[in-house]
This record gives structure tokens, sequence and C-alpha cells, in this order.
DNA sequence: ATACTACGGGG
DNA sequence: CAGTACGTAGTAT
């Protein structure tokens, strides 16, 4: 009993060889595979034969081989070149795809090691719940006086580490006196990150979690190593801390020990409007985490207020429990989305949708021998994404506050299109069926004799969840019905991503037209379903892609809306063909509609979910996201419109009267380049050059905390650091027509106020538009 | 309309 | 290392 935690290659003299890291029953267990080497495909324009001659002759070749393969649904013969070393492939595959006689190489950016894994069939991360791996996660405190931690600069203040056994500790150089079971105190720095490394070691960790640790908690900890000589020699054979560009972002990799930043996962997993570590475990456990703001952290440390302190160590320790707690609540999906994707879990866990399906799709090609299509060009990838079509189905809310909300979801009704309409290149309008029985609303109709690659792998995705599910209903023991709960889970997720992959313009198997008739598709089936609400009585508030927002008049008792609602699902699934399913996705007692995409609910628990109306980031001023919070809120527990444009009256006049603290006006950007780098310097860039000239140090990586001033010509030229300005030197018109009205007009435009009736201007235009 | 620039998580 | 995100929203021109 094995499961494969990571797979890479190394060099074994001038050979490549395959390093499989298993944990098993008994410990590590590190396999080397020698006699398998690289290799991609050719196609000819027209002489094969001919092609194969001139590439064999090539240094780097050790062989070629006339094969057949399937490409876009029919047979054809190419070339396998075998190469030598993994690194020969990128220059071979350019000198060869510019041969005359060559007309594509395929499969030639597949890393070393997945290559393995999908040819070899083997599956990772298998046999997790019995061979039991050990996960640990840790999280960093540093010091960060002048905002942004320099790590040249500031150390690292403690470490803290919670593992699945149950060992909690907090490493740190101050705080002893505490009285703090989990905390060791420490002589130095380097002693607390030599503590930390050992302790992974000791306690055979097979999994590191960290929350951000891919682009903060990781790189900090290697910056600090270096800065002291010492080796972050974390992974198995004392393998370094590796970081990796992964687009503009990093991924550290410890070799043997898969890293799994709980963040990203989160990102894929969890549809919130803000991802910190408190909001998810807020999401995944409902209980408030205490924080602690990061500009007090450095002003605590130095205090020596043993309070105080104390509770900052007891924030670090609860950031690993919490982290922890979240990682034991979502790996087990990660397992299997790894063991179904046949991708290790350090590069699972990092995937967006649209790769995940495309390893899957690329693993099944290989079973069923389809050479598999290229990634698109940068030119083509543009081409792709200005080019759109008729999409899903969006209506218009009705606009403003409704109360008991039932949201129904379609999301398995793309699936099921796919499966059903056999819709795939490979099948469309194909030369053996007329496609007059079933043709999409787009006019294309897809084979009925012959199953597609994308229909045939979602059918088997389908198929093994409707066996899972029917295996979780016999199963008693809890254990085995999480784990098949979990399978279940991960089947739906890839199956649901399918369609999205059709139009996804990174796809190899990338179809406008397929993405284009299930859409239509789609949009036949939500409107039934809508036409069907409203002769049932229901109220249709809102509708977009595959959910839609009811209500019902006559009812106000939420039992007596959900009983009538569990019934009008009943009936419509009744009616559905397959798999289709409608699903029943919440309850919202109130509610506040704007426009298409832009809404707020609230739940049962008074819990805000808000789409496409808040600024939450940091370039907005405080008073504006503090205004908008009191207008939502005003509106969603008051349902009185008026006061809440009275709200933004209040604040636009004591804007006006130059009342406004500047603290609650700053807009604060990060320096992202080199100063002189900028060929368009925004209002941050012109602030911070004005503030150079004043002493002050700003360079890549700072924050600009400014002020929009009334000196000057464009944005850009008012713009100064808060620190040179004085109080009440701001330009009042900029924060009420720039920053406070587009924000709060989002929400109050569903009114009919006009943006000059907020500013006192001119009267309200309609009044009571609806109820 | 288009180009450029920034956001996210972490401290 | 056979690999380089992403979707959205602001400002300036």
């Amino acid at each position: 009993m094995k499961c494969l935690l990571d797979a890479s290659y190394t060099l074994r003299g001038d050979k490549p060889a395959i390093r499989l890291f298993y944990k098993t029953r008994e410990g590590s267990e590190i396999k080397e595979v020698t006699d398998f080497s690289p290799y991609f495909y050719a196609t000819a324009k027209e002489d094969i034969a001919g092609l194969k001659k001139i590439i064999e002759k090539f240094d780097n070749v050790s062989g070629v081989e006339k094969q057949v393969r399937l490409d876009r649904g029919a047979e054809r013969e190419v070339l396998r070149i075998n190469v030598k070393q993994p690194r020969d492939v990128p220059s071979l595959r350019q000198e060869i795809k510019g041969l005359d006689g060559c007309e594509e190489v395929r499969e030639a950016d597949l890393p070393f090691a997945q290559r393995y894994i999908i040819d070899s069939g083997i599956i990772p991360m298998q046999h997790t719940k019995e061979i039991g791996l050990n996960v640990a996660s840790f999280d960093m405190e540093v010091y960060n006086a002048r905002g942004e931690p320099k790590a040249e600069k500031d150390p690292i203040l403690m470490i803290s580490y919670a593992d699945n056994e149950g060992l909690r500790r907090v490493w740190s150089t101050k705080g002893k006196k505490l009285g703090l079971d989990y905390l060791v105190e420490v002589e130095s720095e380097k002693e607390m990150i030599y503590k930390f490394i050992e302790t992974v070691r000791e306690r055979k960790i097979d999994i590191i979690v960290t929350y951000n640790g891919d682009n903060f908690d990781f790189p900090y900890l290697k910056d600090r190593c270096s800065f002291h000589n010492i080796t972050p020699s974390l992974g198995l054979n004392n393998a370094k801390v590796k970081l990796e560009r992964r687009g503009m972002n990093f991924g550290a990799r410890v070799r043997g020990r898969p890293h799994v930043d709980m963040y990203p996962v989160c990102r894929q997993l969890f549809n919130l409007p803000r991802y910190r570590l408190e909001d998810v475990y807020f999401e995944l456990f409902d209980q408030i985490k205490a924080d602690i703001k990061a500009a007090d952290m450095h002003r605590i440390w130095d205090s020596d207020d043993p309070v105080k302190l104390g509770e900052f160590i007891g924030y670090s320790m609860s950031d690993a429990d919490a982290t922890l707690r979240i990682a034991l609540s979502l790996l087990p999906l990660q397992y299997e989305l790894s063991r179904l994707i046949r991708l290790p879990v350090y590069e699972c866990s990092r995937s967006a949708s649209g790769q995940k399906v495309e390893h899957l799709l690329v693993g099944e090609a290989y079973k069923r021998n389809i050479l598999v299509p290229n990634k698109p060009s940068e030119r083509i990838f543009d081409e792709r994404k200005t080019k759109s079509y008729v999409g899903a189905y969006v209506v218009d809310p009705i606009k403003g506050v409704h109360d008991n909300i039932i949201l129904f979801d379609f999301r398995s009704l793309y699936p099921s299109i796919i499966t059903s309409y056999n819709i795939d290149c490979s099948t469309i309008d194909c030369d053996c069926c007329s496609g007059e029985r079933k043709k999409s609303p787009t006019g294309h109709y897809f084979c009925e004799k012959k199953d597609g690659f994308i229909p045939s792998v979602l059918g088997a995705l389908v198929a093994k969840r409707v066996e899972v599910k029917n295996k979780l209903g016999e199963e008693k023991d809890p254990q085995k019905k999480s784990l098949l709960n979990v399978e279940q889970q991960a089947l739906k997720l890839l199956a649901n991503s399918m369609y999205g992959y059709f139009g996804f313009p990174r796809a190899r198997w990338y179809s406008h037209e397929c993405a284009e008739a299930i859409a239509a598709l789609g949009r036949h089936y939500i409107h039934e379903t809508i036409i069907k609400a409203r002769a049932s009585g229901f109220r249709v508030i809102y509708g977009d892609t595959d959910s839609v927002y009811l209500t019902l008049d006559e009812l106000d008792l939420r039992d007596d809306i959900m009983r009538k609602a569990k019934n009008f699902l009943k009936e419509i699934n009744n009616m559905l063909p397959g798999d289709m399913e409608l699903e029943f996705e919440g309850f919202y007692p109130r509610g506040i509609f704007i426009t298409k995409k832009r809404y707020a609910l609230m739940d049962e628990h008074g819990m805000l979910s808000v789409k496409g109306l808040e600024t939450r980031r940091r370039d907005w001023s405080e008073i504006v996201k503090d205004t908008q919070r009191r207008v939502l809120n005003t509106l969603l527990s008051d349902k009185d419109h008026k006061k809440a444009a009275d709200i933004v009256k209040e604040v636009v006049a004591e804007i006006k009267e130059g009342a406004v603290p500047l603290e609650k006006l700053a807009i604060n950007t990060q320096i992202t380049r080199e100063l002189g780098d900028y060929v368009q310097p925004g209002p941050h860039i012109i602030a911070a050059k004005k503030a150079l000239r004043h002493g002050f140090d700003y360079k890549q990586g700072s924050i600009v905390t400014y002020i929009i001033t009334r000196k000057g010509d464009s944005i850009s030229d008012r713009a100064r650091v808060i620190d040179l300005v004085e109080e009440g030197d701001y330009d009042a018109d900029y924060y009420i027509n720039n920053q406070l009205l587009p924000a709060v007009m989002r929400i109050l435009e569903a009114f009919d106020y006009s943006e000059d009736e907020l500013k006192g201007l001119g009267k309200q235009m309609t009044l009571d538009s609806f109820r």
C-alpha cells in the first residue's frame, strides 16, 4: 500500500530519472525510474517517411517511430520522437516545427514527471486514509514598523505550528513568563527557524499547509534563512524550499512533502467577497477568529506589555490552528481531485478549474490513443478572448428590496446537455448524421452514432458519481461515508467545469461552436423553468445563467414558502430527463436587487452576501467603504431607501464642509515597479515623486497613502501623500463625484435616485417607484 | 475606445 | 524548467 505524494525528475549522468516520493505504512520511500525517456510527436505535411529520415539525424533524438493516433475523430499517422533529456525538448520542438515537411509538433509541452504519471497509469494520493498522513500547518508573525515588512531588515518574531497529532507550538524570542503551554522561548530568530525545521523533520510531516504561504510565509522564511546563512531544508533528503513562478505569483515547493497553500484552494472552492483567513474560517465553521491589525503588531511587540504580548502570541497560535483546521476539512477533497485528475497534490491544489479539466483530458486522451491538441498561441488566445457568443440567460432583476427569496440552482444542467446531445468538436455537424432530430438552437447538430471524447469522459464522471452516491446511501460507517461524499463532490466539481472548459480561451479542446450550442440549450431549459415557475404562482425576481431567484407574494411564513418551493422543485425535476436536476440552493429572508449581477442577500443568520456592489479594495477611501456599508445595511434592515439616501446626503454635506478627517479620505496604492519605469504614472506615483523631494523614502513595493488636494490640474497633479497635506485640504468635488457617488449610486440607482439629487442639487425624480 | 495599471492573500 | 494566472475595474489619453 503506497501513497504517491510527489513526483519530479533528476539526472543520473546524462540520463533522466523519474523520482517518485511515496509514503507507505513503514515510512517514506523514494523510487527511481530510469527506463522512461522523454518524447513528443510531429505530424507531416505530406511525406512522413522523408520527415522521419530528417528528424532521425538530429543530435539529441534517440529514435523516431511511425505510429497511428486519433486526431479530431480520425486516424492519422504521426512520428513519435524520443529524446535524450527533457531539457532538449524546447529547442528540438522549435527546430522540428521549422522544418519544411513538418506540419505541427504535438504534446511537446508536458512536464516530464507528469507525462510519466499519465503514461504509467499510476495514481497519486491513494490510500491516504489507511496510511494516515501527517499534516502540519505553520504561520509567522514578522516585525513591520515600516509598513510592508522588509526581509533584509525585519526579523521573524514568532513561528507558530500545529499538527494533526496534536502538537502545538509557538517559538518566540519573547513571552517566557506568560505561562502559555504551547510557547517555547528561543534565544534568537536563527534558533526559532532551526526548531521549526527540526520539528517538521522529526515528526515526519507529509503535508505542510499554510495560508498564503506561497507568497508570504515561505518567501519570507527563505529570505531570513539567507540572511542568517542557513538552509531551509524542509524537504526529504534535506531538499531546500523552492519558489517557482506560477503566473504572476509564486508557488513554494517542498520536495517530497507537498506544501498545500489553503488560500488558492479556498479561492477555488468558495465564492466569497473576501478570502482572508478569518473570512474562510467563518464560512467553514461559523466562528469568529480574533484578529490583530497588522499595523499594531510592531507596537505590541515593542511595548512589552504582557497582556498585549500574550494576545499577540495567542493570535499567532490561533492562525496555525485555524489553518490546520481548514486544511483538515478541505484536504480530503484535494486528495480526491489529485487522484481523479492524476496530478500531484502540489500542482493540483494550485490549478484553476480549466487546468484541472485539461489535465484530466490529457490523461484520458492517452488512454484512448487520442493526439492531444496544442495550447493556443497568444495571438489565438487574444482572438478567442474577444470572440463572444450569446451566452447564458440573464434577465434584469425586479429592482428593489424583496422578502423571502428562494434560490434554485441549475448547475448540473450543462453536463447533462453535453452528454445527452453528445457535444464535442469531433461530433459537430458530422457527415454520417443529418441532425434533423436534435439540433441546438444555434443550428448545429452532433453525431448520434459515435461518442465524442469530452462527452465520453464526462459521461464516465457522471456515471461514477451516480455509483458513488448509491454506495453513499447504503453506507453506515461515518468515516467511509465522508470519503464517499468527498468523492462525489470531486466528480461533481469536474463535471460542472466541462462546459466552461469549452469556452475557456486557453483550452486545448476549446470550441466556440460547442460552448455556444451548450449555452443556447441551457437558455432553453432555464427559460422553460421560469415560465413554469410563473405558472405555479411564483414571482421571478431574477435569473442568471443557472439560477433563479423566486418569491411568493401571498405567503409570509418561511415554512409555507419552503413547502411550496420544494413541491415546485419536485414538479420540475420529475419532468427533466436523465441527470438533469434543479437544486434548492438557499432561502433568504431579505435581499436587494439592483441590476444584472448586482445584488445583496441576507441569510437566516443575518449574514450579508454581496455581489458586484462592494468596494472593498484599499484603493477606495474609508469614508466610501463606510458609507456604502451603512447604505446597504439601512436598506436591508429598515427597508427604507429615503433613510439610506439621507445618509448619503449627510456625508456629501460633511465632505463639502471640509469636515472629514484626512485619514478617512486616504487612498492606498502600492508602487509595483521602479519609479522611473512608469510610462503612464498614476496619482500615487506622482504623489510619491513629489514626496521624494521632501525627503520621504518611496520605492518599489511601498504603499502610498495619498489625498487628492485642491491645488493642481489633473487628478494626478492634485495627489499628495497624506503626511504632506494639511487637515481640510482636500478636493471635495473629487471625493463626492469620483469616490462616494459612484460607489453608492451602484446601490441607489435601483431606487431612481440621481447623482444630483444625492448631492442635494435637484429633486428626486420618482418617489416610491416600487412598492 | 484603448492602453496602462492595480487588486487579491499575508504582516 | 517538456510549465509563466486571471478576471475585473480604475485612470489617463
